[in-house]
RNA sequence: CGGGGAGUGGCGCAGCCUGGUAGCGCAUCUGGUUUGGGACCAGAGGGUCGCAAGUUCGAAUCUUGUCUCCCCGACCA
């Protein structure tokens, strides 16, 4: 992508109302614009790193198991009233009157729907289990959405329901989601920890807050510290039941906590090893087994003509509070340091003089080379002095710069710079080479 | 929802106390000089001061109402 033809408004100054470092950087570098107190408008990098989220997000679901769908933001409150949570949910909710005065909602969270939906295909202890999920726009009536994306009104969630015959079977399904969430936030450059949460509105005895440990989070968190050494979750067969529950077993022998689930006794068992922190919480599974399906009457027919009320947990990952939550993590004094898996694009090709012939010629051919093999590229050919355009990839943080001048083409060389470590010199004809 | 703060060109702010018809920096446009870390000179465009009522000869400024946004706390992917 050629910047003079791109939309990309970075912004010199930090807006006055932006309080914390994601939301300050993430209005900077153009990426999204406030359209009323936490609803937002994700302008064109912002959108693509939110496509790279979801596409991890979304692979590793299918790698879990979980099948995709798409339901609707607005459903009807009598849906809702099946479960009793149209009364229950409170101010929260977005609730809309069409032109006919029915009883309408935006989505805050869809486990009704959901299950409706599996009870309208589903019939038979055979069609067990089911996990299936969606990447869809949700809306939270805050009283006081704050932060940026990390706390937004509208915000964008993959959340998926699994549908089980029996406790085994659900606690595998909670486990696979469990193992997937590590593996999903590890491929995001992020130290997710799980740990033992509050069930809220959704219900149920069984829950874990993925947490990322930042000073802006805004869960306080208790937890061992072997925690902040990676967990390794590549050997596990989550098909093995057995395996894995083994293995989640063992993770969560190290204590982790939020803070309403705090446990002094095991935090004095940790010792001097017991570590407090902020966090931000970006997922949370649960386990509920009938809560919805018993409200709503959600059979199959068993294997011995006894009807089976399925089990459910669902699995919620705040894909656009993940994008706030990565900056959080990851920036320096200059902007932004993407992680390679959610950068916007891999490569910022700064052309530094557009009118020195040489120059530019090596800064198209580079550009041309790079796309052709597939690098995601942009391509800064604006009419700017070198000075702002570091400034401008700095900020928007893509992993790597590829720096063209004068001097260095005369020469046959180019600067390669990592964002947020090295830079090089290496020749021309190299540069495709090492980016491809 | 309680407590606090703020709405003035695209962004950041000053002016308000002590009413006299709006200013600065950045950004934008034109011309020129520049060109490896957010250049310089000259010129230009852009604001019914959130909205509404009131006081006044006159309101960005005073009064009242209203809307919106932000911060602290209580609540949440």
């Amino acid at each position: 992508m050629r910047l003079s033809r791109y939309f990309l408004p970075v912004l010199k100054e930090t807006p006055g109302d932006a309080q914390v470092i994601s939301h300050q950087l993430m209005l900077r570098a153009g990426m999204i614009r406030q359209t009323a107190a936490g609803i937002y408008a994700w302008l064109p990098l912002g959108r693509r790193v939110l496509a790279k989220i979801e596409q991890i997000v979304r692979e590793e679901q299918v790698r879990a198991g979980a099948i995709e769908v798409l339901m609707p933001t607005i459903q009807s409150a009598d849906l809702w009233r099946q479960s009793g949570r149209y009364d229950a949910y409170g101010p929260e909710m977005l609730r809309i009157t069409d032109r006919h005065d029915r009883e309408m909602l935006f989505s805050p969270t869809a486990e009704e729907l959901f299950t409706q939906i599996f009870q309208n295909g589903a019939k038979s202890y055979r069609d067990l289990p089911k996990n299936i999920y969606q990447i869809q726009w949700k809306f939270r009536d805050e009283v006081r959405p704050r932060f940026g994306v990390l706390r937004g009104r509208e915000f964008l969630m993959k959340d998926a329901y699994s549908f089980d015959a029996d406790f085994a079977g659900a606690k595998h399904s909670y486990n696979r989601m469990f193992i997937a969430y590590m593996r999903t936030f590890a491929r995001m450059g992020l130290d997710a920890i799980p740990m033992q949460a509050d069930t809220g509105p959704i219900g149920g005895d069984l829950s874990h807050e993925f947490i990322v440990l930042a000073p802006t989070g805004e869960s306080d968190v208790f937890y061992h510290e072997n925690w902040l050494k990676p967990r390794d979750t590549s050997a596990i067969d989550a098909d093995d039941a057995d395996a894995l529950e083994g293995f989640i077993t063992g993770l969560n022998a190290d204590y982790a906590a939020t803070d309403e689930k705090r446990d002094l006794a095991a935090e004095s068992a940790a010792g001097d090893q017991l570590r407090q922190s902020k966090g931000i919480e970006v997922g949370q599974v649960f386990y509920f087994g009938d809560k919805y399906t018993k409200a709503m009457g959600v059979t199959v027919q068993g294997p011995d003509g006894v009807p089976i009320t399925p089990l459910m947990g669902s699995y919620g990952i705040g894909v656009s509070r993940l994008v706030g939550a990565i900056i959080e993590a990851c920036h320096d004094k200059d902007g932004i340091i993407w992680p390679d898996a959610v950068a916007p694009f891999k490569v910022a090709l700064i052309n530094l003089r557009v009118d020195d012939a040489a120059c530019a010629a090596a800064a198209e051919k580079l550009y041309a080379e790079l796309t052709a093999a597939g690098v995601e590229v942009l391509y800064d050919d604006r009419d700017e002095r070198g000075g702002a355009k570091f400034a401008t990839a700095d900020l928007i943080g893509l992993p790597w710069q590829l720096v063209v001048g004068p001097k260095g083409v005369a020469a046959g060389i180019v600067e390669l710079k990592r964002r947020g470590g090295e830079r090089v010199e290496i020749a021309l004809a190299d540069a495709v080479g090492r980016l491809s």
